[in-house]
DNA sequence: ATTATAGGTGGCGATTCGAAACTCAACCTT
DNA sequence: AAGGTTGAGTTTCGAATCGCCACCTATAAT
């Protein structure tokens, strides 16, 4: 069982990690909120209006998955707060998409609060695919290759 | 990210609509096998696995939603065919930029296949968020702000 | 010492998921 | 025309998850 029978068999893709980690119910939209600005369990609760015991599986897998901090603050050791790390911060490009859809397909009107550049405050500009050079690529400018046939690329083909 | 606390309890964000339509279980998962080319039923089944029953329902959420059209093909009217619609399409950044999260922050490897710039077959770029003049912003470049606050220059000082 | 607050857990009914069997119209073969 | 196959679902039913609500524990405020 080792043909690979159309350009499209071997496929692995690392969307379906992101998922696990991201695709829950409720993940996105804690998501947003930690960017907002909120950190304590009951900003989340009471901004979602999410039950306490999913909020609570939620926050600990975000923590699991490393995209959330835990930290229990020293003022007052009751209060837990909870920070975006580096890699919940990646994921702005893609809650940026993902809202910007939303706006353009779904909602119809600007959303609110929206992003704006802190040096102009003009809003930001519509998250686009580009190519190496910058250039914004639409869907017939696209091709999905296997990494093997792709130019610039060194090494990686090391076994089979 | 600068934060307005106050004023974010109005919040009307696109976030929740476009979770409405892309937020369950397998939908980014078939939109992702709709983008690479799956077009029927049983293609999206055994390629991803899915329950039928599960299949069948999010295929006609999706179409309900606008994001695939349902055809029915003329040389063998058994057959189905999915398409992506131009909103449907317009999902792509989306989905690229958490692939390519998924990539450097779970799977550490290029996934495969990968998307290329169809002129001269190289990788395309990461998805960034950007100004409106095209510079990259980064979390420290970014903020949140009202639509008064950025529309007009004089409402900015209006407001509070 | 009592009360309030922050961050959870546990119980329980309702919803959703998933695997497998079943349906049913449309094609294919003979 | 008979019988089989294929494509696209639907049904069934047990398991997992969701969501509301009450409760719990540690800390802080009065």
């Amino acid at each position: 069982m080792g043909q690979l029978r159309e350009n499209l068999k071997a496929v692995e893709c690392s969307l379906p990690a992101a998922l696990e980690a991201m695709g829950e119910r409720w993940s996105f939209l804690i998501l947003r909120a930690a960017f907002n600005g909120l950190h304590h369990f009951e900003e989340f609760q009471s901004e979602l209006g999410i039950a306490r015991n999913i909020l609570a599986n939620r926050l600990a897998r975000l923590v699991g998955h490393g995209i959330l901090e835990r930290h229990s603050l020293p003022e007052d050791r009751r209060k837990i707060e909870y920070r975006l790390t580096e890699k919940g911060y990646a994921l702005l490009p893609t809650m940026v998409a993902l809202r910007q859809w939303g706006e353009r397909w779904e909602t119809g009107v600007p959303a609110s609060p929206i992003l704006v550049d802190a040096r102009d405050r003009k809003p930001i500009a519509q998250v686009k695919v580009r190519a190496h050079d910058g250039r914004v690529l639409e869907k017939q400018d696209l091709v999905w290759a296997l990494p093997e046939d792709v130019l610039d690329d060194k090494a990686a083909e090391a076994a089979e």
